[in-house]
RNA sequence: CGGGAAAUGGCUCAAUUUGGUAGAGCACCUGGUUUGGGACCAGGGGGUUGCAGGUUCAAAUCCUGUUUUCCCGACCA
C-alpha cells in the first residue's frame, strides 16, 4: 500500500499521516468547508449529494418498516430538558442556550436541541390516550447541536445532520424488538449501500446513551484501525414515559406507561466512507451512493466526432438510470482523470478516436484502476455489472481488512502488547465491572469497549483484567 | 479543556528573525496553439496580511486580547 502510485498531488500519504490525509481528502474532494463558527460545517455539493443518497436509501428502508416522517422544533425549554435526570446529566455539558429574544432576556432559556427525546415525549404525553394510538413510529431528518470541544469535519462537528427516529409501544417486548429491528436497518444500509463491514452488539453500561436501558451499536473499522461508532439504537423502557407521564389505557381500561426507543445515524458515516475506502489519490465512493457513478472523458474533445459519440453515450447511460456525467471542458485528459480519482467517482469512460474506430470504450475502475474494454453496444448492460462488481469488491476488501485486524487476548500483557504492535480491535473476556473497563482503557492507552457482540465467543473463563469470572466477550478498540 | 503549531488572493507558500507601505507558483479571465495521466505561449483580474486594540513618524512584521484551523492528549449519547 505504501508503494501505491500517487496520481494526485496535494494529498498527504495515508500511511505517513492518517489525520492529515483525511483533512486533505475532505478539502481536495470539496466535500465541505469551514464556517465562521467552530465545528459548524458548510456541506458543499459533493458532500451533500452523498448525504442525499444515504438519506434516500435509509428513508426507503425506514418506511418499509412503517416509520413516518415528522418535524419537531429546534428549541427545547430548559424545564423540559431537565425532566429525565440521566438524560440532562449526559447532555448538560454540551448544550448551547438561547437566552434572548430580540433585545429582551427570556424568562426561561431555551436549549438548541442536542437530540429530541424530550420533545417527542412532551408531544406524546398530550397526543396518546389509548392502546389504539400505539405504536407511534416517527422519524425526523434534521440537524442537532452539541458543543464539542474538539471538532473534525464529519467525524465530530458541533452541528451535524442526522436522522433521529423515535417510537413508543404498548409493551417493552415490542419496543425492544423495534430497537433491534432498526439496528438491523442500519446494518443493512451501511453494509449494502456504503460497502462498510461492521461489528455490532450492545454497549456496556458506561458507554450507553444517557437515559437508555440498552444501547445497540454498529461499529466500523477505519483504515488506521480505529473504531467509528456509525449508528446507534436505544431501548428506553418506560424511563422517559415515567418522567414525562406518557400513559395510555390498555384493553383492560388500565393506565400504563409506554415503552420507548430512539435511533440515529449521522453525517459521520461520510467520515467512515472516506476512511474505509479512500486511498492516496483521494476519495473512493461506493457506486450505490456515489452522486456520479461514471464520468465520460472524451479524448481529443475538440473533434466533433468525439463529442457527438460522447454525448450519445451520455444519453444512453442516463436513459438506463446510471448517474453519468461527461466532461467536455478543454482541460487535458490527464487533468480529468485525476479529477475523477480525487472525487472518488467509481468509474470513468475514456472515449477517443481510437475507441470510435474500434466501436468500443475503455472503462476504468476507480478502486483498482483496472482498464476494461467494452464494446460500445454493450456498455449500457456492462457498466451496471461493473458498478455492482466494484460495490462487492469494495465491501470484500474492507471486510478482509476488518477480519485481519481483529485479534484476541487472554491476559493484559498480551492485550497491551498487541495494541502497541498492531492497529485494530481485540476481543477479550470481561467480568462486567465498570472499573475493569476503565483500567483496560488506561492500560492500553485508550482502547474502550466497543460492544458486546450478539454472538459471543468463549475465550477464557476469566476477566482479562481482574481474573474474576467472565460475563461477556467484548470488542475493545481505540475510537474516534 | 491542556500542550504544541499556524492564520498573507481560491490553493501552497515567500516577505516577519533585523518594522519602511505585499511577491511567486498553481487556480481564475481573454486570445491563440494543444489534447491518450494534472499542456504551452501572450495578455489580464484579484489580497492592504483572520479580527480588535496597543507601541511607532511608519506594523504582514513587535506587544496584548480574541476567533478559527491543524497536530497530540483529556473529554465526548
Amino acid at each position: 500500500m505504501s508503494k501505491e502510485k500517487k496520481y494526485v498531488k496535494d494529498i498527504t500519504s495515508r500511511d505517513e499521516n492518517f489525520a492529515q490525509w483525511y483533512t486533505d481528502v475532505v478539502r481536495e474532494a470539496r466535500l465541505c468547508d469551514y464556517s465562521a463558527v467552530k465545528g459548524c460545517l458548510i456541506y458543499m455539493p459533493n458532500g451533500y449529494a452523498i448525504w442525499e443518497n444515504i438519506q434516500a436509501d435509509l428513508d426507503r428502508r425506514f418506511k418499509e418498516t412503517g416509520v413516518e416522517n415528522v418535524s419537531l422544533p429546534l428549541l427545547i425549554p430548559e424545564s423540559l430538558l431537565e425532566k429525565e435526570s440521566d438524560h440532562v446529566e449526559g447532555f448538560a455539558p454540551e448544550v448551547a442556550w438561547v437566552t434572548h429574544g430580540g433585545l429582551e432576556r427570556l424568562e426561561e432559556r431555551l436549549c438548541v436541541r442536542p437530540t429530541s427525546e424530550v420533545l417527542f415525549c412532551d408531544h406524546w404525553q398530550k397526543d396518546v390516550k389509548s392502546y389504539r394510538d400505539l405504536p407511534k413510529l416517527y422519524n425526523q431528518w434534521n440537524s442537532v447541536l452539541r458543543w464539542e470541544k474538539t471538532t473534525r469535519p464529519f467525524l465530530r462537528s458541533r452541528e451535524f445532520l442526522w436522522q433521529e427516529g423515535h417510537t413508543i409501544h404498548a409493551t417493552a417486548k415490542e419496543a425492544e424488538e423495534r430497537t433491534q429491528m432498526m439496528l438491523k436497518v442500519y446494518y443493512d444500509c451501511v453494509t449494502e449501500a456504503l460497502a462498510i463491514p461492521l461489528i455490532c452488539g450492545r454497549k456496556t453500561e458506561s458507554e450507553k446513551f444517557a437515559g437508555a436501558e440498552a444501547t445497540y451499536t454498529i461499529e466500523a473499522m477505519m483504515h488506521d484501525g480505529k473504531a467509528l461508532q456509525s449508528g446507534t439504537s436505544h431501548f428506553f423502557g418506560d424511563g422517559f414515559a415515567k418522567a414525562f407521564d406518557v400513559k395510555f389505557l390498555n384493553k383492560n381500561n388500565e393506565l400504563e406507561y409506554v415503552n420507548q426507543t430512539s435511533w440515529g445515524l449521522s453525517t459521520r458515516v461520510i467520515g467512515a466512507i472516506i476512511m474505509v475506502h479512500g486511498d492516496d489519490s483521494g476519495l473512493v465512493l461506493p457506486p450505490r451512493i456515489a452522486p456520479t457513478q461514471t464520468m465520460i472523458i472524451p479524448i481529443a474533445s475538440h473533434k466533433n466526432e468525439v463529442i457527438k459519440e460522447a454525448e450519445k453515450l451520455l444519453a444512453t447511460l442516463k436513459e438506463k438510470g446510471i448517474r453519468a456525467k461527461a466532461d467536455f471542458s478543454d482541460k487535458t485528459p490527464g487533468w480529468k482523470f485525476s479529477e475523477q480519482e480525487v472525487l472518488g467517482i467509481p468509474t470513468r469512460i475514456e472515449i477517443g478516436p481510437k475507441e470510435i474506430e474500434n466501436k468500443e470504450v475503455v472503462v476504468v475502475r476507480r478502486d483498482t484502476r483496472e482498464k476494461i474494454k467494452v464494446a460500445m453496444k454493450d456498455i449500457e448492460t456492462e457498466l451496471p455489472k461493473i458498478l455492482e462488481t466494484i460495490q462487492k469488491d469494495m465491501y470484500n476488501r474492507a471486510k478482509e481488512f476488518l477480519d485481519s485486524h481483529i485479534d484476541t487476548a487472554v491476559t493484559m500483557d498480551e492485550m497491551v502488547k498487541k495494541f502497541k504492535e498492531k492497529r485494530g480491535f481485540i476481543k477479550a473476556m470481561w467480568c462486567g465491572d465498570k472499573e475493569c473497563e476503565g483500567e483496560i482503557k488506561y492500560a492500553t492507552g485508550g482502547a474502550s469497549s466497543r460492544c458486546i457482540p450478539f454472538e459471543e465467543e468463549h475465550l477464557s473463563d476469566h476477566c482479562i483484567f481482574c481474573g474474576k469470572k467472565a460475563k461477556h466477550m467484548v470488542y475493545f478498540g481505540k475510537s474516534y
